[in-house]
DNA sequence: TGCAGTGTTGCTTC
DNA sequence: CGAAGCAACACTGC
């Protein structure tokens, strides 16, 4: 769930947020998310480190600790990051991190990691399907590790100029969908964002890269951007999820033309209805007439 | 009850 | 070699 403008937004957040504050304990009920090495080496390391600065590469967020250390986290599908305040504990379990949190919001109570601050509050990771990963490296070097090291470039990076789109899609084949949502290719797009990204553009998922003229792939590579930065605009898109660092939704799902749509009226004026086919085992969701 | 959904990796087939 | 398909991961919700 969390694509490029909701990673962004837990970071921007958390830069205005945990940055000075030490860390004075670790806990986890999923041991299993923890890469690097075992827990307990995980949390002997990181105790007394100080959180100097949040970063984002791709899906993954990066936080740079003092000492020369970085934890580098991945959401992957239904993961998020709670600030708040240390609340109750239920039956051996931390349940959440404040009332808000897990009282109005029951996504919450998947709270699998928790890391304890130096001001009595606590960032906490809840990760309904357990699929987030949590590692700790050396800052320097931290571009070189396996993970980042084969990611395509940002989209919202000062160097994805058209001319660089165009150099890497013209080595490319097959089905745009599946290209745009290819980390390896382009880095941060997810199913919704694809979906919103290709309905922009007006050009159908299944279509390949090597068949766009050049104006549709300078449109196409308009899209991105422009797509990503309403996201980021919007605080990102909460359909199941998402939430913020203070649990609150994103905003962008009230106004998805495609993802999720199926059905609809397409709202362009040469607009058909909204489809839902299965591309690369992923649904991808277009206006059957405007998108060619 | 069974399966869709969702990000990513890794394996297999073509 | 690259593209495509699929399983795996774990769990909810319909």
């Amino acid at each position: 769930m969390p694509e490029l403008p909701e990673v962004q937004t837990t970071v921007n957040d958390m830069n205005r947020s945990i940055i000075g504050l030490k860390i004075t304990d670790v806990w986890t009920d999923w041991k299993k998310a923890f890469k690097s090495s075992s827990f307990e080496k995980f949390r002997k390391d990181i105790i007394g480190r100080k959180f100097i600065k949040a970063r984002r590469r791709a899906k993954f967020i990066i936080l740079d600790l003092s000492g020369g250390k970085s934890i580098l986290l991945h959401q992957r599908m239904s993961g998020h990051l709670l600030y708040g305040k240390w609340e109750e504990e239920k039956k051996d379990k931390w349940i959440g991190v404040s009332p808000k949190h897990v009282a109005e919001d029951p996504k919450n109570r998947f709270v699998r990691h928790i890391f304890f601050l130096s001001n009595g509050k606590m960032l906490a990771f809840s990760d309904l399907r357990r699929f987030g990963t949590i590692a700790l490296h050396n800052t320097i070097g931290l571009e070189d590790v396996k993970e980042l090291k084969v990611l395509g470039p940002e989209p919202l990076g000062r160097s994805f100029t058209f001319k660089k789109f165009k150099e890497l899609s013209s080595k490319k084949k097959g089905r745009l969908k599946s290209l745009l949502m290819d980390p390896t290719f382009i880095v941060g797009i997810g199913n919704i964002y694809s979906d919103e990204i290709l309905w922009d553009t007006g050009v159908h998922p299944l279509r390949s890269v090597d068949d766009l003229d050049d104006k549709e792939l300078k449109k196409l590579h308009k899209s991105i951007i422009l797509i990503l930065k309403r996201g980021l605009k919007h605080r990102g898109t909460s359909i199941d999820d998402y939430r913020d660092l203070t649990g609150d939704k994103g905003n962008y799902q009230n106004i998805t033309k495609a993802y999720h749509q199926t059905g609809k009226k397409c709202s362009k004026k040469d607009g058909g209805t909204i489809k839902r086919i299965k591309i690369g085992g992923r649904s991808a969701h277009f206006c059957n007439k405007h998108q060619k």
